[in-house]
DNA sequence: GTGAAAGCGCTAACAT
DNA sequence: ATGTTAGCGCTTTCAC
């Protein structure tokens, strides 16, 4: 491992001209700078970043924290946050936290956190309490669909609103018996599922009509070939249902492939709508209507909040966004 | 920021003993332990893993390193890889390098490479003398379909003999014209685009066509909606077309909106078969016919091989493997 | 079982 | 324009 100091005594310099010239940070004269230049190449020395955060006191990289790297949605994140952050010179990590065995929050985890300038935080399976625990050892930007303690900025999408706008524009095209397919029952609007169940609910009742409960098809897990089971199932236990609300697109694309197992046409015989707008939704057939959830917006204040955060003065009261959300309209709803 | 130093100091003991307490490399007794771990917990200590990493040499983390996070192979890859590192007690961090020579190389990221204590890294637009100046600071295993340096761990896919199972695939169906959707033309193998033109010409000649090279439909960017519109303006341009080998599953479900968009049953007039055999695959419509790179082979080996180099006494020949392949066959083609 | 000193590789602050 | 000193927060080494 060779060190500053070894291109220093290659160079014939200290090692604070070595640390000069590679940091750019004072004026050294051309003749020098090129010995030291010549010594860096001959030695093929790369700075050690450790040792120079650590003099710093802060690494210029942000973390990105999501529940699981192979999800459509978090790989679209990452991609948005790591194109915000380039533009402030700074690079991103993204660490998945479902794969600690402790979880999102083992110590190790919290502990690395101080690697980072700052971090942005998609809580998923955590509880408040939980959440509680992190002390504000870096500034720290939640996203998720759930309650986070006020103390925290915090941007979420507009769940409640989506899912009614979805479940509305089905009930207003025909449909009267639609499955919200992983959803879940409650009056409080906790989690993502039930706070889009909520939304679910609200437009039966603007409509007039009695929602049925028997129609909240509660997943355990929120991916494509559970959804498309679960839902072959429901539809085949209640040939009623006309109309399919997936809490995530994921969940619609899964209940898309379950209809066809069991022979009804979307959108003729069922309609179906997803939430998130993937971009693969607007190329799969039936293409699939979707409530957008502005993940742009997401991201844009997400990181504006973190850099607010990393400024010199951070704002006292933290901020809590809920996104605009609109309705793609495609080919698996009527027009 | 609460140091090892404010912690002994509440604690009443020297930093060394908190040291003990936290790291668990001496013992300490129970009592001096307990009136530790108190001040920790008052003090909401966390242990400086930067400094704790200057002082070690080393992370306990390992990188690594795609060309983008918002597609789905790099999803599963960094899933994969999250759970294979993971089983070593080892944490993985995701870096993009957003594809480009500049990207993968900027000096910064070579720098940050020293933060790990080995990476996983996805080549792609690399060239092979760039590639070379990358020196063995730490252990690296590179992926990707591409020639690397020899003295490189490499684990690529088998991409020669997928394209050409399935073009074989296609052409042993009827098929006569077969569109290679993301090819390339060239006699060489070097980048992926090419291996899978090749094995495309294998296939033909096997079976005794005369591969037609205006068949070759190279493209710029390999995402689903530029496939979409190359491959509708291919069909159009050349109806003779009677199949479409996408050489990745995004570009082949881009070829299957395309056909759709220009009135094109498949497997009936067009017959579509991709390579990655991503999840999405077997639950769209038509379900698709892909290639299976055996991910899990490929991860497997690449994980014990930077697990090798990292470890002791590293092998002095670097290994390049290509994993098995095999179709998977759904209904984007005929029976 | 506990502590003091030294130093990981770098840079800010103070010399010259 | 360059060099010297000190120290970021931690752990290794050597003492007791």
């Amino acid at each position: 491992m060779t060190t500053m100091t070894d291109v220093a005594r290659a160079a014939g310099v200290s090692v604070m001209t070595v640390s000069n010239v590679l940091s750019g940070r004072r004026r050294v004269s051309p003749e020098t700078r090129e010995r030291v230049l010549r010594a860096v190449a001959e030695l093929d020395y790369q700075v050690n970043l450790t040792a120079r955060n650590l003099r710093y006191g802060r690494s210029g990289s942000i973390a990105l924290l999501v529940p699981q790297f192979d999800h459509a949605y978090f790989g679209a994140l990452g991609a948005r946050v790591a194109r915000a952050i380039a533009d402030l010179g700074r690079q991103v990590v993204i660490e998945q936290t479902t794969a600690s065995p402790e979880g999102e929050l083992s110590a190790l985890s919290l502990a690395r956190l101080h690697m980072y300038d700052g971090a942005i935080f998609s809580v998923v399976g955590l509880r408040e309490a939980e959440l509680d625990r992190i002390r504000d050892s870096i500034p720290i930007v939640l996203l998720g669909e759930r309650e986070v303690p006020a103390r925290f900025d915090h941007v979420m999408m507009g769940n409640v609103e989506g899912a009614r706008l979805a479940v509305r524009h089905m009930l207003d095209r025909g449909s009267r018996r639609v499955l919200i397919a992983g959803g879940q029952r409650g009056q409080d609007a906790l989690g993502m599922s039930r706070a889009r169940t909520l939304g679910w609910l609200r437009a039966h009742d603007e409509v007039g009509i009695q929602a049925d409960e028997s129609l909240i098809l509660h997943m355990t897990q929120l991916d494509i070939a559970h959804a498309r089971r679960a839902v072959a199932a429901a539809v085949a236990a209640d040939p009623g249902i006309d109309g399919v609300f997936g809490v995530t697109d994921d969940v619609a694309i899964g209940a898309l492939a379950g209809l066809r197992d069991v022979g009804r046409q979307v959108p003729e015989d069922v309609q179906v709508v997803g939430f998130d707008n993937l971009e693969i939704g607007a190329h799969i057939y039936p293409e699939l209507t979707s409530v957008d959830p502005s993940s742009d917006w997401i991201v844009d204040n997400a990181v504006r909040l973190l850099q607010a955060r990393m400024g010199d003065d951070p704002p006292s009261e933290a901020e809590h966004l809920v996104s605009p959300v609109r309705l793609v309209e495609r080919g698996s709803t009527r027009d």
